[in-house]
DNA sequence: TATATCGGTATACTTTGGTATAGTGGTTAC
DNA sequence: GTAACCACTATACCAAAGTATACCGATATA
């Protein structure tokens, strides 16, 4: 990181990585489908404490970035499944390393210092 | 991911490595460190924008998780360099990944889609 | 004597992210 | 007929994250 191009190099492709992934629900989302395609009201029940509303703008921006796909099935009344769509999969690799490097992390912080408090933190239920 | 257990496998350890790299100017200092140590000045010259207080503040929260090193010299008045730390070189393959991902991702939305805006982001200067 | 540097902290403010609650229009089950 | 289900949206609110501005005590420079 020598200049001012190769620091953007660094920051800005990470930056975009992260925002994809940022927000309280896209993991759990993410979670949850990559069991397999759910509907709109099967994600609800399975994602505890969210609201339609996040969970509406969330699917949406995954949406957007094409990590997830979304089909409306013309019955009555409609019928909307979400699933990973085949580049969603592409994330894989960059989510297995940062659960490596997360779950490692955690170890080594809860042994060689003060134990960090655990929150409690809304999981996918299935 | 086929029991709560399996998926709070999966969303914790990301999570948490998610929340550290989480924040406006984490990336930024880290990139200013990777360089080489910088005083405290050094680095708020290096990335514009920055307040003392955030930097302040990123800089404890990046040192309580063993990335960076701070260290006080006792001269008059004071001097306090900052250095990634050993185990902050463990986050670098995560943060490659994350790289080629974004890099690549940019990409693809860029060509298939409306161009996503390029928001003016503070980038370190060196 | 006045000004700048060092490594920050204090206070108040604004902006963004997330929550709570209610409601839409149409359909099916009791 | 009324209650519930489906896939959401609208409005209002609240909490967390980030910004702006000023300041600290000690020292060095003009």
């Amino acid at each position: 990181m020598h200049n001012k191009t190769e620091c953007s190099a660094f920051v800005i492709p990470i930056r975009d990585c992260l925002d994809i992934l940022s927000g309280k629900w896209k993991l759990p989302i993410l979670g949850a489908l990559m069991e397999g395609k759910k509907r709109f009201k099967e994600l609800e029940r399975s994602i505890p404490n969210i609201t339609p509303r996040m969970l509406s703008k969330e699917l949406r921006e995954l949406e957007i970035n094409q990590l997830v796909k979304r089909t409306v099935y013309d019955t009555v009344p409609v019928t909307v499944e979400y699933e990973m769509a085949p580049y969603g999969h592409s994330l894989k690799k960059v989510l297995m390393e940062m659960k490596e490097w997360g779950a490692q992390h955690r170890k080594r912080i809860m042994t060689t210092d003060t134990p960090i408090e655990t929150e409690e933190l809304d999981v996918v239920e299935v």
